[in-house]
DNA sequence: GTAGGGTTAG
């Protein structure tokens, strides 16, 4: 069919073929046509551009328009320029938009109201506020859609304030909103939390005639869930006469935001028995809401009946499973999520492998983490904080430090996040000098104040630095009120450091704060019993008793062969249970011959038969540790998990066996990772 | 042939 066209046609008839051959989908036959010309003039590279562009082949279009450039022969024009400022909105690429806008004001018709509008725009989609200013200020005549286009710059940009504000002069200069308006400007009103404009909004669009428009009332459905006005949300829902599948997205939303889980499924079914089409939103947003009410499981069900409906999952998706696998601690799914994403191509987003960065450091596998992490084309604040934090969770205070100072180096700019996780990096490896520098830092050089818990951070700092006397004057002059987190890091170190006086005093604190955590009962009977103040501890067991306390059982899990097995203190419920007490016999022999007595010995008279129990050499992390070597046979490191703190003993014993084994232990319990390798703890013994 | 808008993520 293509042969029959002569191929050196005069442009102008070529160019009417080509339209012919887009108006029939055909964008490959259509670009044969063009190529075939022999001088194309500017509106057929105009009319390709555009075609490409509405195909969502931006990259192409911009190609095009920058060979036109290249031809020396033709200049672009209004037309050409206008196409390619789409293809480049779209995109979202801000040197091609500069670039563009450069052209505009070069071939002087950046103060044409049609290119200017389009410019806007894509200064806009470019998140480049000072660019459409810049336009915008230019054009002499500006109508209802150059002010709309301005307003959601601001949107896009994050700047709220700044979208009323224009939205307002707007109105002083005489131009009407119209809906569009309206929708571009409400999501200012629904970040800002501003229920009095959004209200004054939906007021004006009543009087106004636009009562039933969908893409208002979506906007407004959205503010008022923002604002926590869900029963105005759910007024304006019911009283929108077409509803879209949009409409039931935010709707969905709106109830998950507001905490109304049954609500938010029961309008995802009624969506589905209406037969509304899903789209990858639709899924997206149930399974996030799902997710952000702590169901992380039905989020990851969700994730199945998504797949099962042909809907495909995309780069968000993978993003929150990815965080419903987090919490799970379904390492095994994170990794299945990971070969999917690769296969999709989704490891270059930024969200999607910064929530890979955080599973695998949440997993164990600092290593693989940074491997992510250092294969990032961008990285933002978010993406920086989540290795930081991932380093300082395995104990790694140099790497930390770095990091932070590749960040603030490489120009991303910290926020209070990254801060909390540079400072607990410097608890968790002794850094107190370091430590106290970065807090000082903090408001004189990045001007962001100290929170509460910078401050808790710090009392960290300085208690596992071994400056208890410090830490407590820290804590009485700190202008915050501190909180258990503070206290509960002094009484931690004050265990460490064998220190009874400041020890009774945090957990005299604490008992006020958090009267039913276990955990600081334990910790200051610990104290005293390693003080050898039998009867002040036995208060402490008492006082707890009175109170109906009682203390979490202690429990231990490993991952071998994608499979999770559960240890409980003296577990005998395991196939291996022979093997393992055996095995935790032979090493207890070989450490006594090496010198090595259990900590729990000395301070056993004491306690009650179950205690004794308790504390023999049948912890669950001992016991699952055994059961990992035994299986895994050193193909690769034991990765075990605690919920509890790592007892002392225990501490001891896989420091002995990590040696005499010659195999990696990896241990997290529930304040960092603990990497044993050949009889040394990457915690230095300061847990 | 005639522009601009509402929902989901780390």
């Amino acid at each position: 069919m293509l042969s029959k066209i002569p191929t050196n046609l005069i442009p102008h008839w070529s160019i009417n073929f080509i339209k012919k051959y887009l108006n029939l989908g055909d964008l490959v036959l259509a670009r044969q046509l063009f190529d075939g010309i022999p001088e194309p003039d500017v509106q057929s590279w105009t009319v390709l551009i555009s075609a490409y562009t509405k195909n969502g082949q931006c990259k192409e279009a911009i190609k095009l328009y920058t060979e036109i450039k290249n031809s020396g022969k033709l200049n672009p024009d209004k037309l050409a320029i206008l196409a390619v400022a789409k293809a480049c909105a779209t995109s979202g690429d801000l040197t091609k938009a500069k670039e563009i806008h450069f052209d505009a004001v070069k071939y002087k018709c950046s103060s044409d109201l049609l290119l200017g509008n389009a410019l806007i725009d894509m200064y806009g989609k470019c998140k480049h506020f000072e660019g459409a200013e810049r336009v915008f200020g230019d054009l002499r005549i500006r109508d209802v859609i150059t002010w709309t286009s301005f307003c959601s710059c601001y949107v896009n940009c994050g700047l709220p304030r700044e979208t009323l504000r224009a939205f307002r002069e707007m109105g002083l200069s005489g131009i009407r909103p119209n809906a569009m308006t309206l929708s571009s400007v409400l999501p200012a009103c629904s970040v800002l939390k501003c229920l009095n404009t959004g209200r004054e909004i939906h007021g004006f669009g009543i009087k106004n005639g636009m009562a039933g428009n969908v893409f208002v009332n979506s906007a407004l459905v959205d503010m008022y869930s923002s604002c926590s006005s869900i029963k105005y949300a759910e007024l304006v829902f019911h009283n929108t006469p077409h509803l879209d599948a949009v409409s039931w997205n935010v709707i969905i939303s709106a109830y998950f935001s507001n905490g109304e889980c049954g609500k938010a499924l029961d309008k995802f079914q009624e969506m589905r028995d209406r037969g509304v089409k899903l789209n990858s939103v639709s899924w997206n947003s149930v399974i996030s809401g799902c997710l952000a009410n702590g169901k992380a499981q039905e989020a990851l069900e969700l994730l199945g009946h998504m797949q099962q409906l042909g809907c495909k999952p995309n780069q968000i998706t993978i993003t929150s499973v990815l965080t419903a696998c987090t919490l799970l601690e379904d390492w095994r799914g994170g990794k299945e999520i990971h070969a999917y994403a690769f296969r999709h191509c989704f490891t270059e987003d930024l969200a999607a492998s910064t929530a890979l960065v955080l599973i695998y450091a949440k997993s164990g596998d600092l290593e693989m983490s940074k491997r992510v992490f250092s294969m990032m084309p961008l990285k933002d604040t978010v993406a920086w904080n989540t290795i930081i934090i991932a380093s300082s969770m395995h104990g790694r205070g140099e790497e930390t430090l770095s990091l932070f100072n590749k960040m603030v180096i490489s120009g991303v700019k910290p926020n209070s996040v990254t801060f909390t996780g540079v400072l607990s990096g410097c608890s968790h490896s002794q850094r107190v000098e370091e430590g106290l520098s970065i807090f000082h830092s903090m408001s004189k050089d990045h001007k962001i104040e100290p929170d509460l818990e910078h401050y808790s951070c710090m009392v960290d700092v300085l208690s596992r630095g071994g400056r208890l006397a410090e830490a407590y004057t820290f804590i009485q002059e700190m202008p915050i009120e501190p909180n258990a987190a503070a206290w509960g890091a002094l009484l931690g170190a004050c265990r460490i450091y064998k220190n009874v006086d400041l020890g009774r005093i945090a957990a005299s604190r604490l008992f006020e704060i958090e009267p039913d955590n276990p955990g600081n009962y334990v910790l200051l009977f610990n104290i005293l019993v390693t003080a050898k103040l039998w009867g002040e501890a036995s208060e402490t067991r008492k006082l707890m008793r009175d109170r109906g306390i009682k203390k979490l059982p202690g429990c231990s899990w490993v991952w071998v062969k994608n499979r999770i097995h559960t240890f409980v203190v003296g577990d005998k419920n395991n196939d291996k249970c022979n093997d393992i007490y055996k095995f935790l016999d032979e090493v207890r022999m070989k450490m006594k011959l090496a010198g090595y007595y259990p900590d729990t010995e000395f301070v056993l008279q004491d306690l009650d038969r179950v205690e004794k129990e308790d504390s023999l050499c049948n912890h669950s992390e001992k016991l699952a540790v055994a059961f990992g070597i035994l299986s895994l046979r050193g193909e690769s490191s034991v990765r075990v998990f605690k919920n509890l703190r790592i007892c002392g003993d225990c501490h001891n014993t896989i420091k002995f066996i990590a040696k005499f084994v010659g195999v990696q232990i990896i241990v997290r319990d529930s304040l960092r990772f603990h990497h044993f390798t050949d009889g040394l703890c990457s915690c230095g013994d300061f847990w």
